[in-house]
DNA sequence: CTCGCTCATGTTATAAGATAACATGTCCGG
DNA sequence: CCGGACATGTTATCTTATAACATGAGCGAG
């Protein structure tokens, strides 16, 4: 990650999903600004979830007046276009992996998450029986089901031994 | 709910249930405590899930010098064993309908919340699909399972209309 | 009986996460 | 040139959660 004059610069294949998550703005007629895009780009960094006052320290490098809205800001933009997705149980976020894929309408998905309770690494996943589970079960209580996240805690292969 | 010497009273059926969690408490060698038993009552008075400080909040009336560690650690007690779940979603609690049925070993099970966006209200499911389909997908991963949580945001029945 | 241990709670302070409310600036179309 | 939409800056505050240390009750060993 290096600093220039137009912000920061990540590893060649985030600089590529930041211009692809680029392009998919302005298709919407949205905008990923300088902000967001360092936003993104320091969440992919990161191989685990980052917090939001985490995200923040990084930012100041570059901006010094940055505030806490500032990135809650920037996350909400990218959380509502699935760039970013919110690890509830650990209050930091992570990238979603395709958010190419789904552009904007992965809503009633049951997007899943398996936190190693160890090394603090988190894999998102996207197993179509749970999210057929789920669909099934809210339907069945007559729930019309918006979204949805499945956060299983545990250990992964490597920390399980 | 009334207040008496003893702390607070709740409505009887509430009042077996935390007989039942008593009784619980002390096969495995607790204390289900006044305090624990009067923040488990106000969990389970509540038709909604229930913040913390709401709780701290009602604490007070009986209890002039109750302060967040107060709250805190009878919660993460009532969690320990079962009694109380937390809605991460919504920074919450609610109590677990079924919490007689699987003392303390519940581990690996994937409780499940349905919470209407409108009127607020949680139910929680044992959904096996639901169970199954995360433990599968979990293994897959070679992950070992410790817990999970399925939040599943949409309109309750009476909601969605 | 009394020392020392364990458990529960009290007490004070602070950390961590999130939002409210208002101000500024930039771009663009009329 | 004005006015509206959008993005960001700025200040303050609110909510949620934990750290760290103090107190006290109950109980078993010596």
């Amino acid at each position: 990650m290096a600093v220039s004059e137009q912000g920061l610069t990540f590893s060649p294949e985030i600089e590529a999903r930041l211009e692809k998550a680029a392009r998919l703005c302005s298709e919407q007629g949205t905008t990923l600004t300088p902000l967001r895009r360092e936003v993104l780009g320091l969440v992919l960094s990161s191989d685990q979830p980052i917090g939001a006052y985490a995200l923040l320290d990084h930012l100041r490098r570059t901006r010094a007046g940055a505030a806490p809205p500032t990135v809650y800001r920037a996350l909400d933009f990218l959380r509502e276009r699935g760039f970013v997705h919110k690890v509830e149980r650990l209050n930091a976020f992570v990238g979603c992996p395709s958010a190419a894929d789904h552009v904007g309408h992965d809503h009633g998905h049951a997007v899943q998450f398996l936190i190693c309770t160890r090394c603090g690494r988190v894999t998102e996943t996207e197993d179509e029986a749970i999210i057929a589970a789920v669909a099934q079960a809210a339907e069945r209580h007559g729930f019309r089901q918006m979204r949805a996240t499945v956060e299983i805690e545990g250990l992964c292969r490597a920390c399980a031994g």
